[in-house]
DNA sequence: ACGTAAGTATACAGATCGGTCTACTATCGT
DNA sequence: ACGATAGTAGACCGATCTGTATACTTACGT
């Protein structure tokens, strides 16, 4: 049936194989180096229903970008709802990062990297935004939580070590960025009057 | 002479016109989406010279990123010259990312925004690693200068600071993401041994 | 049983890209 | 005066990319 490496599991929809194949494909070779034709060799789909599908590649990218934000929310939600004090849930954002990032696969946040490929132009940026917006309030809101003095200024401090970890990841020391950033958090939350029975 | 937009100081070399209109170009529009026709309009000069002085595009891209990573590196090194003290000098480091965030073509850190667009491949990357590895570098030999117990700890800390701050820009406050970084570096800088006397 | 919906396979259009090639021109050092 | 050097102008090539159109096939609900 089919002819090349489908390599994502079959008899699914022609919208999650798509999904799935741009997933791989765009994160680890980039959206704009790889064209329609790979993707749909990969999903095992005609071209025919990637358009009736999506429309473009435009909204294609947008779908996977906005699949791997929700993944992601679900599973650092998750994470965070066995914790109890703010501090710990503030630092198991670090853990789950550095998790991410061990794994083999793992080329940096998908985000920066989708916007740095993409001009101002479309509503790619604004998912990215988007993501960038829902963990900025993330670590606001347990800042609040744990009793910071500056909630705002204590989270956009977490923001930047999580982000410059997420950005300067190396291949061979994989997570060892994150573990780096956590360290960091450590400091900055007890500087920032988190503390640590909160 | 010439028809079009060359917005490029006219009687120098062509050497240097390529090189300007690529910096522009290249960093405010992506280095993907600028083709090659682009840039020598920008620069008012024939294709031929281009490939006359560069060879190809890729050797175009890793000229500009060498120019600027050896830009920034001397104007860092001149602010730094005037210092007396280590812990003034990393502090400076972030003073001048701050002043040139601030700089309404502010994009983004060059670099990062290159290594997100190219694949592995080529020498590229290269010039993005030894940017960043000079920059770590400089932490660490003043995170030691400085006194700090865990200098090469303190130094990477440092770098997801400044990083971090480089990413996580948003074009309404600019400069703003650098400032909060500093802010972050001075606690990261008490925490780790390098006093104000320092 | 049959029509509808979803999917397949493939050829093709139009644009753009990086790069080559030819032919011409201006400038400058000796 | 003249040859070397550096540059200009623009046609052109092959590859590739997004997106469209055509014609066929399967599966399922009623």
């Amino acid at each position: 049936m089919t002819t090349k490496t489908p390599a994502v599991p079959e008899k699914t929809s022609a919208r999650e194989r798509l999904l799935a194949a741009a997933a791989e494909l765009f994160y680890m070779e980039g959206i704009n180096t790889v064209g329609i034709d790979r993707v749909i060799e990969r999903a095992g789909v005609a071209k025919a229903s990637l358009y009736n599908t999506f429309g473009s590649k435009d909204e294609l990218i947008q779908a996977y970008l906005t699949a791997k934000h929700e993944a992601r929310e679900q599973r650092v939600q998750k994470r965070l709802s066995g914790l109890a004090s703010a501090r710990e849930k503030i630092l198991a954002v670090f853990d789950d990062q550095c998790e991410v990032a061990r794994k083999k696969d793992f080329r940096g946040c998908a985000f920066i990297r989708a916007s740095a490929e993409l001009g101002a132009e479309n509503g790619i940026r604004g998912v990215c935004d988007a993501s960038r917006g829902w963990l900025r309030g993330l670590f606001k809101d347990l800042a609040t939580q744990g009793g910071a003095r500056d909630p705002a200024t204590l989270a956009r401090q977490l923001e930047l070590l999580y982000e410059g970890a997420a950005v300067s990841w190396q291949p061979d020391a994989a997570g060892s960025a994150s573990k780096v950033a956590r360290e960091a958090a450590v400091c900055l939350l007890a500087s920032g009057g988190v503390r640590t029975s909160g």
